[in-house]
RNA sequence: GCCCCCGUAGCCCAACCGGCAGAGGCAGGCCCCUUAAAAGGGUCCGAGUGUGGGUUCGAACCCCACCGGGGGCACCA
């Protein structure tokens, strides 16, 4: 992230102490400094955040905490690019940091840990540009965080500090790796397996390969061994994969379908993106795809994710259908093939006019017809001499057409005639086959029948190739034309053995999907947008597969014992890119050219062979998906994680709950991506045994962006934010108008502040005290840097009530506070225990205001506060402002950190009042107040509020219909 | 086009389960302190909840429609 975590610059500030009219003691940023610095070093040397574990090498202290709550939170860790961290950064960090000081003052025994993702391209690029190795930069890029960090004054436990890169780490995550590659899905189980199972169940007989996964098409028992390894890499849930990929020439990599804007672009560096053929790494996350969507149901997560990753998911049922083609007679080759399709709308069946396949579906040769009929409809061919030239051209033609042209919205129709027909099982009709790239590849069978009265593509491509239309829904009787998708009854829709006619919607999918499998000719069946999760990367700077090549080019794992299979050291890191726009272009992974590390001798069982080094890496999500896990102890050498300590910090609380971590906080870019990889990674091992968590995140909450305002000159350039005045509502920069605007903070609109900065001006407590203040955790706010003052006032403000300006003593006195006093502190412990609980901290940080100022006025400069009242009142101020308050604490006398002293606890005796101001309404407007005894009943509410003079009057000369009396809360008479 | 979230004071934000719209901050006014300014302290000032309907004794809150803002998905059959 940022290089600029400077020291605070004291001197900045420090003159103005000097001036004498400041008071020596007074809480200045110079002297915000100094008690922080200071108190940040005594925490690490004390080791006040060190968090125990149950067992392990980390459990020293466990006993002390043993009958605490455990509360596991944290953060999405950060990536150390090296381009500068701003003020919203933070705004998490701050978020986890006030709940985990929270929570371990009240009674908690919290792990709040932070670690480095630091494999990836932005870590590369910017190695490349630099001309240093990425790990030189990383490692700079982190150093420099975790003492932004440290200035921040957040509680991390550092022992349990990582990075991704860490062989240490990488070594797990390769560890897992081979557990997916070592495992399969069994479909009636609902879980993965070990593939060894699998296996057994093969050798057995009691299991057949699955559909797909034998290539032979003979039996087990006759295929040779490398017949059967093949069957059994198939079935894996990491396997290996031809299939179009997303070749980006100008990163020299290929991407996942996540990481290819909608325009077909790359989402990082912006270059063009093109499908090929290659084979990759692929996870089957789609094995997992109903579970993944069911058990968000089961998460304490926002909506909008939940709504995200189900989009994303993107279940839909309806049915398959088989279509044969080669009908009797007619003279082309495509003999007694099925071509499947997916329909949402097995209703419309009887609408159906034509099939159309995807440009690369697999059947698209088989069935292209030798010559065209006499009387060709010249649409139809392309221009073409024969159907083959035709489907040969719109091939190439679709697979170099780029996404940005494919997304276009109003694009025309295009396809061609494959030259032969289909039946429509249901009526026998015979429906031309076309192959056009509207019908995309990846989704259902890569096929549809097409139905242009009930679906809007289906009508564009019928209009544009002069199709029929037959409609089965019948449309309103004002319907203008076009496709209509809405409902109305089913009509011309019969044959000799069911009619639709009539039917709603539901009826209809029901009676023909049931007639469907009667007659063999299809099924009820639900599909996914999810596809499986590419996994390869043609770059350096990553995680190397734990996998070698045999001399049959099958994969074989690299033994556990073997781990971690190292990043090798090379001169040139940077992948062979290419002019963007070189689609021809093959990947060439940087790892390639290292011929000694390529090539390696090994022992795996065989005797020593000699075997081929997969020269992918894995993607920067690898490193990510399981981050969580080592926390609990990045350094256990023997396991990913001990088991013991993985069921108390994530563990389900209790029977059915899916536990995970108790909060995480991240940006909602992560949205879909990271959380959707590390679900299914933790799901893999919990069928495998190895979590007892069936997911990795109970909670998590999304804290909000923030933003600043921009200004641009008469020519439209951004101007520096910093040096704009204000005058009468109006913006200057050097004299000159400008325009103001409203953007994310960042160097492109030039209105970057950075924590530094911040911490350099006021101190960190005040930076900590005024992000936290703006707004409950998710919610977007506007920075505003004149606003920051407000909150250096309050922490003044506390400062002066518990110590004297002039002598720097604590001056709490040992009276007894009075009763207004006593009233508002206890107010404001439970409401800053309200805004604690609920992350939202501007809560507490106004309730601490409203007592700060109580104290101010209550008691002035000659009046010294309670001691009984100024602790609880430090206490409170500890997870915001954490250094301020270990100083008065300890200025009041006490030796040891406050961090893990009780939270205070609101004495209910003070919340209540005696006697209560209600409301009285009249027809719901309010009309008067009367004051009546804190537990007055409906009756008594009611008699006093008849009393009241003002409520007389409007009462007088109406008749009451009805009261509605809550006790506590107010009157409300209805009178005609 | 579809889906999700959000509209309260000049600005940022509160308001428990539908029960008196205001806690806090910024900005602004006035006063104190000061030779003056800054800093500091004190005090004052504020809207009726985007719009229109509905439900209810009572709506910022629930329902419907619309307007505005933000985000996601998008030839997904």
């Amino acid at each position: 992230m940022s290089q600029t975590a400077d020291r605070p610059d004291v001197e900045q500030t420090a003159g103005g102490a000097a001036d004498g009219a400041v008071p020596p003691h007074r809480y200045t940023p110079a002297l915000a400094q100094q008690i922080e610095l200071a108190w940040q070093d005594r925490w690490e040397r004390e080791g006040t955040f060190h968090t125990p574990n149950p067992t392990g090498r980390l459990s020293e202290g466990f006993d002390e905490v043993a009958d605490r709550p455990k509360f596991f939170v944290m953060d999405m860790f950060p990536y150390p690019s090296g381009t500068g961290l701003h003020v919203g950064h933070p705004l998490g960090y701050l978020g986890t940091d006030a709940t985990s000081r929270f929570r371990r003052m009240d009674g908690d025994n919290v792990l709040h840990p932070m670690g480095y993702d630091a494999f990836g391209l932005p870590a590369e690029q910017y190695a490349v540009q630099t001309g240093q190795h990425p790990r030189t930069t990383t490692e700079a890029n982190i150093a420099a965080i975790r003492g932004q960090l440290r200035r921040l004054g957040v509680d991390h436990d550092e022992r349990r500090t990582f990075a991704t890169i860490d062989p240490g780490y990488y070594r797990w995550t390769q560890w897992i790796f081979l557990k997916i590659f070592g495992s399969w899905f069994d479909a009636d189980a609902g879980r993965a397996r070990p593939i060894a199972e699998l296996v057994a169940e093969l050798d057995a007989g009691t299991r057949e390969p699955a559909p797909g996964t034998n290539e032979t098409g003979r039996p087990w028992p006759e295929l040779d061994d490398v017949e059967r390894r093949r069957v059994v890499d198939a079935h894996r849930l990491a396997y290996l994969h031809q299939a179009p990929v997303n070749w980006c020439p100008g990163l020299g990599t290929v991407l996942s379908n996540e990481e290819v804007t909608p325009d077909g672009r790359s989402e990082r560096g912006n270059f063009p993106v093109f499908r090929r053929p290659l084979t990759q790494w692929m996870m089957r996350i789609t094995a997992y795809a109903e579970r993944l969507l069911a058990d968000l149901d089961r998460l304490d997560w926002s909506d909008s994710v939940k709504q995200m990753q189900r989009n994303w998911i993107g279940r839909s049922t309806g049915a398959r259908i088989g279509f044969s083609v080669g009908v009797a007679g007619r003279a082309d080759d495509a003999a007694d093939q099925t071509i499947e399709v997916f329909t949402t709308r097995p209703d419309t069946l009887f609408g159906a006019t034509y099939v159309v396949l995807a440009p690369e579906h697999p059947l698209v040769d088989a069935l292209t017809a030798g010559s065209w009929p006499s009387g060709v409809d010249p649409r139809w061919t392309g221009g073409e001499a024969t159907p083959r030239e035709a489907v040969t051209a719109y091939q190439r033609q679709a697979s170099r057409r780029s996404e940005l042209d494919r997304q276009n919205e109003n694009r025309e129709k295009t396809g061609v005639w494959l030259g032969v027909t289909a039946v429509n099982p249901v009526n026998g009709r015979e429906l031309p086959v076309f192959v056009a790239d509207y019908v995309l590849t990846g989704y259902g069978t890569g096929a549809i029948m097409a139905v242009p009265g009930e679906d809007t593509r289906d009508w564009d491509f019928a209009e544009a190739f002069g199709l029929p239309v037959v409609r089965t829904v019948q449309p309103p009787a004002d319907f203008a034309g076009g496709a209509w998708t809405g409902a109305g009854p089913v009509i011309n829709s019969a044959n000799d053995d069911i009619s639709l006619n009539g039917l709603d919607r539901a009826t209809a999918i029901a009676t023909v999907t049931e007639w469907l499998v009667r007659h063999g000719s299809g099924e009820a069946t639900t599909t996914y947008k999810l596809r499986d999760w590419l996994f390869s990367r043609q770059r350096y700077w990553g995680e190397p597969f734990p996998v070698v090549y045999d001399e049959h080019d099958l994969p074989v794992a690299v033994p556990e014992s073997m781990l971690p299979v190292l990043l090798p050291d090379v001169d040139d890191y940077s992948p062979k890119t290419f002019a963007d726009d070189d689609a021809e272009s093959a990947p060439e992974p940087p790892l390639s050219r290292v011929t000694d590390w390529t090539t390696v001798e090994l022992d795996l069982g065989e005797g020593p062979k000699k075997y081929r080094r997969e020269t992918n890496t894995m993607p920067n999500w690898a490193g990510s998906c399981w981050y969580y896990l080592r926390y609990i102890d990045p350094d256990d050498d023997r396991r990913m994680v001990d088991p013991d300590n993985e069921r108390y910090w994530l563990g389900p609380r209790e029977p059915g709950d899916v536990g995970g971590v108790d909060l995480y906080v991240g940006g909602m870019e992560h949205a879909v991506l990271h959380l959707l990889y590390a679900r299914f990674w933790h799901k893999v091992l919990f069928d495998l045994g190895y979590v007892s968590s069936e997911e990795p995140f109970r909670r998590l909450v999304n804290q909000g962006y923030i933003s600043a305002y921009a200004y641009t000159d008469e020519r439209g350039f951004y101007v520096p934010a910093a040096e704009v005045e204000e005058r009468d509502g109006r913006f200057f920069f050097q004299g000159r108008p400008v325009n103001r605007e409203y953007g994310k903070i960042g160097k492109s609109l030039k209105n970057m502040v950075t924590p530094d900065e911040m911490i350099g001006a006021y101190g960190a407590d005040t930076f900590r005290v005024y992000e936290m203040s703006t707004g409950p955790l998710e919610q977007s706010r506007p920075w505003e840097t004149k606003a920051v003052v407000g909150s250096q006032r309050l922490l003044q403000r506390i400062w002066r009530v518990v110590v004297d300006e002039s002598s720097g003593v604590a001056r709490a006195a040992d009276v007894e506070p009075d009763e207004d006093t006593l009233r508002a502190l206890h107010r404001t412990i439970a409401g800053v225990r309200d805004g604690m609980a609920t992350l939202r901290f501007n809560i507490a940080v106004a309730r601490i205001t409203e007592l700060t100022n109580h104290l101010t006025s209550a008691y002035g400069a000659d009046r010294p506060v309670p001691r009984s009242v100024a602790e609880p009142l430090v206490l409170m101020v500890a997870p915001l402002a954490p250094h301020i308050a270990e100083e008065l604490w300890s200025r009041l006398g006490h030796s040891r950190s406050l961090a893990w002293h009780p939270f205070p606890v609101a004495d209910e005796r003070w919340l209540v009042e005696d006697t209560v101001q209600v409301a009285v309404q009249v027809n719901g407007k309010v009309r008067a107040q009367v004051t009546v005894p804190a537990d007055a009943d409906a009756a008594a509410l009611e008699a006093a509020a008849r009393a009241d003079e003002k409520v007389a009057g409007h009462l007088a000369g109406r008749t009451v219909r009805r009261v509605v009396a809550v006790p506590g809360r107010l009157v409300n008479f209805v009178v005609g």
